[in-house]
RNA sequence: GCCGGGAUGGCGGAACUGGUAGACGCGCCAGACUCAAAAUCUGGUUCAGGCAACUGAGUGGGGGUUCGAUUCCCUUUCCCGGCACCA
């Protein structure tokens, strides 16, 4: 038997016997149980990253357990292929986005080989290839049918110098990446899909899908926001409108001593016509990006429109300001303000002298006025007329019902959720099929035309949508009149192409539908993998058109995802330097090295190339724009696949965010050596004996104790905790407790086999090179990922003894050794005679003794 | 700003249902092997006091519930993720 641990020539070789027996490849079986074990499928970047492989890691440990439990598991791959960096790196390599991305892909799926994992790679896709966008297309057509596709305006940031749309990450500190121009908020016309018209199914599944972390579903759940509330019209002072707000706090009504309505709002655009200072003000509203997180911590400022509302219950007459803390894209794009009980709306109060009128009051006590700031628990109504003495129900009720009859005002039910906008005015990306024409207006593609093709070769410059300068791709004839039109050059969002993509893999080669009786069988996906940072935006969108597809007829789910698996994120250490541009330049840490005092304190980084100094920007997620980001071939190409995989899985439980370390591979290194060991060892001793159950030891006993109990643990740490970590620490314990085993019995020897067989099956899913490897030198004949997960042998679990903490007023005192079926008295009697508890109770009276059986006796003086 | 999550030895983490805090690993210390080093093996390793038995403190900070709290409640600080055009 080879001595030494040798993962590179283990793991080329087990990976081409996997090839030639065609292990990994799936077919539908309707006689065995089948699970889709899928992970979020990369954006091909260039190549893997940390987080890649620890995604990937778990969704195979997971499909090679369920396999080893006889299910039929179906774990696909493909590649999330559009999108912005394509074109970035077009720009600056000037190579088109489709060589740069296939190229990635073709390097990335090595790695992905090298690591391996049990992927079906006949099942293979990538979003940039017609044959998989077409059917983006034609469902978007499908949508517009149903009226779940429609147009309208849409904000977007600007830059001015380069006469281009801009993406969120684009924009730094307000300013065009590129450009440094201050960004300007525009509206430009857009597609958008009518998610909001599933709100409410979306948010009642959510209680639908126990499988999914609670944290995921609370999210999504706010996020949809739905709230019930009151709809209240305030008629404009010497105008024939009414200006609608939406509250959920009608409560408060007599309490409105404003009302603020955003800069976009038609009230505030019609008042600033004649008013230069206000125009001003609104255009300054317009400076800087669309980001919500920008809006919401912006200064609150406002200015008064001029313009007054009547309250609609007690005809007082309101200011109407314009402020930039109110949001055009939430409810009417108008609040009514009640400083007393909004703290925002007290703050802007202070800031501009506006009355503030307090309306409620705790249940219990008084407020102390003046105010420092707004009280917004609910309470009962006072100041407020013929309302007071009110509770915060009772309120409500009441003011609707006084609003409804002056008919200016009514309960409605609110959603935060918005519509989901899906152009994009970039090249990398799938064409909308609709042709513009004179004529006919806005005319589908029809289906016979399908795909619309994206050009291969075109190279972006960063000022616009390269298609809108291509007249190749834009000039077309109207389908309807015949007549030259104007073909859209908006693509669609990347996250279309990811809402469906688990149902492609099902039947990816079915040319004549989008999908077929394939997946019938595979979905729902029984274990979807993926970043916390997809919980809301591609899970919900997922949800959605999982929804829509069904609702078209084409599938027979509610749900696409049963379980979610929520892994964290792997952060590393950020380093850039700032440009005199104001351009910001990032460094990879393996370019950077750390300075430290004789202490050992870091005082500082600087760049290896050149020496200078280099700023640390924290820690933040492992991404190629932060160019932090480790590189996990050199972990495979030093220690190989099993100790990467084994590593990343022993490192942290996988739903927790991982920072980056070097230190602990050696130590995953280290455990396979002996692993190694243990096994050459073992067999070296040849052919392995029968057990002779009648005359083992105590520590024979034992040791097949512990033999048992982790086949039991392991199985409930793969199987339903995913804690990897703990798994592999039990497998850990397993080998420390045989190897202090010496192997000169027959029975020991029996012990050790019977153990090295239990370890390889257990460990199989994590480091599948190494236990096929041993799998066969033990005598094994195949495959041990196709051999049966282990059970544990009941009789070897027994137990004669246990052991019982003694604790005095809840403090550690002692240690019992007690018969398993001993009852409370003797436990009791026992515990109370222990030398150390003797101590604590003389001269004191035992008030209490609490026995918890098979843990503790609590006595308490 | 809003929504969600997190904080435990020198480090990563364990403690699953309120019941022994620190499993397992890294690092470090000591020893064995070696001419020496690496590798490997053995032992030790929360902090403070003590030769030891043992005692005290201890799970970001403050408070509470309980016989008993890392775990539940209130409050606070810091860190991470998301905020609709990064994917």
């Amino acid at each position: 038997m080879e001595t030494r641990y040798n993962p590179r020539q283990i793991e080329t070789e087990v990976q081409s016997l996997w090839q030639q027996t065609n292990a990994l490849k799936v077919t539908e079986d309707p006689d065995k149980e089948k699970f889709y074990c899928l992970c979020m499928f990369p954006y091909p970047s260039g190549k893997l990253h940390m987080g890649h492989v620890r995604n990937y890691t778990i969704g195979d440990v997971i499909s090679r357990y369920q396999r080893m439990h006889g299910k039929n598991v179906l774990q696909p791959m493909g590649w999330d292929a559009f999108g912005l960096p394509a074109e970035n790196a077009a720009m600056s390599n000037n190579v088109p986005p489709s060589r740069w991305t296939l190229d990635n892909i073709a390097y990335m799926k090595k790695q992905l080989l090298a690591l391996g994992f049990a992927i079906d790679w006949d099942r293979e896709l990538a979003t940039c290839l017609p044959d998989y966008y077409k059917w983006n297309q034609w469902l978007f057509l499908r949508m517009l049918e149903k009226g779940l596709a429609y147009q309208t305006t849409g904000t977007v940031n600007w830059d001015p110098i380069d006469q281009t749309v801009l993406a969120n990450e684009q924009v730094i500190d307000g300013r065009g990446w590129r450009t440094g121009a201050v960004v300007e908020k525009r509206e430009i016309p857009m597609y958008y899909l009518r998610i909001t018209a599933y709100a409410d199914e979306l948010l009642d599944c959510l209680d639908k899908l126990p499988g999914w972390p609670e944290r995921v579903r609370t999210m999504q759940a706010n996020w949809i926001g739905r709230s019930t509330g009151v709809e209240i019209g305030f008629p404009v002072v010497g105008r024939d409108t009414i200006l609608k707000v939406f509250t959920t706090r009608a409560d408060t009504l007599m309490g409105a001593t404003y009302v603020a309505v955003a800069a976009e709002h038609p009230l505030a655009k019609q008042a600033a016509e004649r008013q230069p200072a206000l125009a001003a003000f609104i255009e300054e509203c317009r400076q800087g990006a669309v980001m919500e997180a920008d809006l919401a911590t912006q200064e609150k400022k406002g200015m008064d429109t001029g313009l007054f509302v009547h309250h609609p219950l007690t005809g007082e007459k309101l200011p109407v300001w314009v402020a930039n803390y109110v949001l055009m894209a939430y409810g009417e794009g108008a609040v009514m303000a009640v400083p007393a009980h909004d703290q925002r709306d007290f703050e802007f109060a202070l800031r501009y002298k506006l009355p503030i009128k307090t309306v409620i009051r705790p249940v219990t006590g008084e407020l102390l006025e003046p105010l420092t700031e707004a009280w917004t628990e609910y309470g009962i109504t006072i100041h407020s007329g013929e309302f007071n003495g009110l509770d915060f129900a009772g309120a409500v009720e009441a003011i609707a019902t006084a609003l409804a009859q002056k008919q200016l005002g009514k309960k409605r039910t609110q959603y935060r959720l918005r519509d989901w906008g899906i152009s994009r005015q970039r090249y990398w990306g799938c064409p909308i099929p609709l042709i513009h024409c004179e004529h006919c207006g806005v005319v589908p593609v029809p289906d016979t035309q399908l795909p619309v093709k994206l050009p291969e070769d075109l190279v972006p410059d960063g000022s616009g949508n390269p298609l809108a300068k291509n007249p190749a791709f834009y000039q077309c004839t109207c389908p309807k009149c015949g007549k030259p039109a104007r073909r859209e050059t908006d693509t669609m969002d990347t996250f279309v192409d990811s809402s469906w993509y688990y149902l492609r893999f099902c039947n990816k080669d079915q040319d004549a539908g989008m999908v077929d009786a394939r997946s019938k069988y595979w979905m729902p996906v029984d274990q979807y993998i993926g970043g916390i940072e997809h919980a809301i935006l591609h899970l919900l969108y997922s949800r959605f058109w999982t929804k829509v597809m069904r609702d078209i007829g084409l599938i027979n789910i509610d749900e696409p995802f049963s379980n979610l698996l929520t892994q964290g994120m792997v952060l590393n250490e950020i380093f850039f330097r700032k440009a005199d541009t104001g351009r910001i330049q990032y460094f990879n840490p393996a370019e950077v090295e750390i300075k430290r005092d004789e202490a050992g304190q870091r005082i500082g980084a600087v760049l290896k190339a050149d020496g200078t100094a280099i700023e640390s920007g924290g820690i933040g997620t492992m991404s190629k724009s932060k160019n932090n980001g480790v590189d996990p071939q050199s972990l495979i190409d030093s220690y190989g696949a099993d100790t990467a995989r084994l590593f990343m899985m022993f490192t942290s439980p996988p739903e927790q965010t991982l920072e980056w370390s070097d230190s602990g591979v050696e130590g995953a290194y280290r455990f396979l050596k002996r692993l190694w060991k243990f096994a050459t060892d073992t067999i070296d001793m040849g052919k392995a004996p029968a057990l002779d159950k009648t005359t083992l030891t105590e520590e024979q006993r034992a040791a097949r104790r512990k033999i048992h109990e982790t086949i039991a643990k392991v199985d409930d740490d793969l199987g339903r905790r995913f804690t990897f970590n703990t798994a592999i620490a039990a497998v850990m314990e397993l080998i420390n407790t045989l190897t202090r085993l010496d192997g000169t019995s027959t029975n020991n020897h029996a012990i050790l086999h019977e153990g090295l067989e239990i370890t390889l099956l257990l460990l199989c899913p994590i480091v599948p090179h190494i236990t096929q490897n041993l799998w066969q030198a033990i005598g094994h004949e195949g495959l041990i990922m196709d051999a049966h997960w282990p059970t544990s042998d009941e009789e070897a679990l027994k137990r004669n003894e246990i052991e019982l903490i003694i604790q005095v007023n809840g403090k550690l005192r002692g240690k019992i050794n007690v018969a398993v079926d001993a009852d409370e008295a003797t436990i009791k009697s026992l515990a109370m005679a222990n030398d150390n508890v003797v101590r604590y109770l003389e001269n004191n009276t035992v008030k209490k003794v609490i026995v918890v059986p098979g843990r503790l006796v609590n006595i308490v003086i």
